[in-house]
RNA sequence: GCGCCCGUAGCUCAGUGGAAGAGCGGCGGCCUUCUAAGCCGUUGGUCGGAGGUUCGAAUCCUCCCGGGCGCACCA
């Protein structure tokens, strides 16, 4: 399923003349025409003809199109189609008519999806390796809903694990002026939760949610996992468990993880952090959650397979559970490589990451590369890059066109094209015609990233259309280019806000 | 040793079977005109390597090299 638009409609028009459904392409060079088909290579061995006869007949056919201006063949046997000038009308119409709705809702059916996210121990402030996890989060959820899904968004902290009783070790160490604890927790926050003279949990949870609020991820549920815990005995009868050396495990490798897993560990018969991860994800389901989407670092892939193997042991469909890993994030400090640990206290946090950059840089900086890539971050270029950070480029666009707006307030803006289009116009509303596809693949895919992709290009085709073409009092030509810039700022603001980023009007 | 991810321009990275790209950097131009955080030109790549599949491979398969991350009764 895929949002129809004005590019899915001439595909439709040239699917039907080959009789199957096809693909449209925007070819790099403008000598290919606006687009482009593969169809009939793909076509030519079934139908017994040679391509370039094929994709001829197809030219034959599209060419009557109101909509199509020419079609020709080319290379091997592409077929190549300029569109006219009714196509380039329609388009920009469907646009001013959707505003920011434009490219949303298409998903069928919609269904209920939660995304948790961070789950950060709150054994400190939040990282900036934790913020890619939000800020990959939580753009997924975002886009998610764009389509039509009902999303919710949730933190899940641990509050009971061993690493939990080390931080408020090392607190009271802190406290009562004797040596950490092995391993334990440092920096100027631990000094400073001592002197509260308060639990530290809570109070870490109100600086982390914060933080995260002021990053703009809002999460709509927070779950303990020390409450979870304690529905355990119900649960665990539901399992294929077996006890050997003393501990209860989960008979896992049977139903697709690579190992089978500790539940209950022999001393004590404490639960491990996997026993709650089944009550978790039980629950999860249980609350009417279509989809359960679990957010994890690359340095967390060996439970890609756990969490899918629990859905089968307690009888749900696998498929409903969705481990989407993200690669890490390095830091260098003049070339000199940093590694993260809280623990240590060696670690950049992302109040102080946003305090240098800005929230709008850093989302963009972190939500830009593709999730399967290492982002390196020099801390002491940080700020200086985030002078030149392209999210600038893209929202000085979008602040050129409110500077417009504001200068021809009450003027009607029109699709209508009052004679031929510019070839800056026309790339333009080719590439605004782009963002449903974008969006849709970008969900599919879970990767967002390819929105700050497009709004480069968007930016760049507008910036390109600004510099050669004025909108005020251009006579006729006013109202369709009005309208052309009104559709331009719809899909930036769109794009950017589906990332978490604002589009400013004045800059 | 096993598993996952990555290797594309000087740097940071897009591009998941169709005709190699962007930003930054470098060099040279453009502001009495809706915002110069902009525009135009130019510089730049044996897509890590070798095989294979295909009419066609940066993209799929195999092997190799290099880097990252894992392989707990931590999370």
């Amino acid at each position: 399923m895929s949002p129809t638009n004005a590019v899915t409609r001439l595909a439709a028009e040239v699917g039907e003349a080959a009789g199957t459904p096809v693909e449209l392409e925007r070819p790099s060079d403008a000598a290919h025409g606006d687009y482009a088909t593969n169809i009939a290579l793909r076509l030519a061995p079934q139908r017994r003809q040679s391509p370039r006869d094929l994709a001829q007949e197809l030219a034959d056919v599209v060419s009557q199109s109101p909509r199509v201006e020419r079609a020709e063949v080319a290379g091997p046997g592409f077929l190549n189609l300029w569109v006219a000038r009714e196509w380039y009308r329609d388009a920009l119409a469907e646009i001013l008519a959707a505003g920011s709705d434009y490219g949303a809702g298409w998903a069928a059916p919609r269904e209920r999806f939660q995304v948790e996210a961070v789950s950060a121990n709150p054994t400190g402030p939040i990282t900036v390796a934790s913020a890619r996890n939000g800020a990959y989060g939580d753009s997924v959820a975002r886009l998610l809903s764009f389509a039509g899904h009902h999303v919710e968004l949730e933190y899940y902290y641990n509050d009971s694990g061993a690493q939990m009783e080390l931080f408020r070790e090392s607190i009271e160490a802190v406290r009562r002026g004797e040596e950490l604890p092995e391993d334990g927790y440092q920096g100027d926050y631990v000094r400073e939760l001592a002197a509260l003279d308060k639990d530290p949990v809570p109070r870490m949870l109100e600086q982390i949610e914060a933080s995260l609020e002021r990053f703009r991820i809002h999460f709509d549920s927070w779950a303990l996992q020390s409450e979870l815990q304690r529905r355990l005995p119900e649960i665990l009868p539901k399992l294929d468990t077996y006890e050997q050396d003393g501990a209860v495990w989960a008979r896992s490798s049977d139903y697709g993880d690579e190992d089978d897993r500790v539940l209950l560990r022999s001393e004590g018969g404490r639960p491990t952090y996997r026993a709650a991860d089944v009550v978790y994800l039980r629950d999860k389901l249980e609350r009417g959650f279509d989809h359960a989407l679990y957010v994890l670092g690359a340095d967390h892939h060996g439970t890609r397979n756990w969490y899918a193997a629990v859905a089968r042991m307690l009888g749900y469909d696998p498929d409903r559970v969705e481990v989407l890993l993200y690669q890490l994030v390095h830091l260098t400090r003049g070339g000199e490589q940093t590694k993260m640990s809280k623990r240590r206290g060696d670690v950049v946090f992302l109040d102080e990451f946003v305090d240098e950059v800005g929230v709008d840089a850093a989302r963009w900086y972190l939500v830009s590369r593709g999730h399967d890539q290492t982002i390196e971050i020099d801390v002491d270029l940080a700020r200086e890059k985030s002078e030149k950070n392209p999210v600038y480029y893209v929202q000085y666009a979008h602040a050129r066109i409110a500077g417009i707006l504001r200068n021809i307030e009450g003027a009607e803006p029109t699709a209508d094209p009052p004679g031929e289009l510019a070839r800056e116009e026309r790339d333009l509303v080719k590439r605004l015609a782009e963002f449903p596809g974008v969006v849709a693949e970008a969900t599919e895919r879970r990767a967002p990233h390819a929105l700050p992709n497009y709004a480069i290009r968007v930016a760049d085709d507008f910036h390109r259309f600004y510099h050669h073409h004025r909108v005020i009092d251009e006579g006729e030509a006013q109202p369709f280019r009005l309208g052309l810039v009104v559709a331009t700022k719809a899909v930036i603001a769109r794009g950017l806000d589906l990332i978490g980023v604002e589009a400013p009007d004045r800059m």
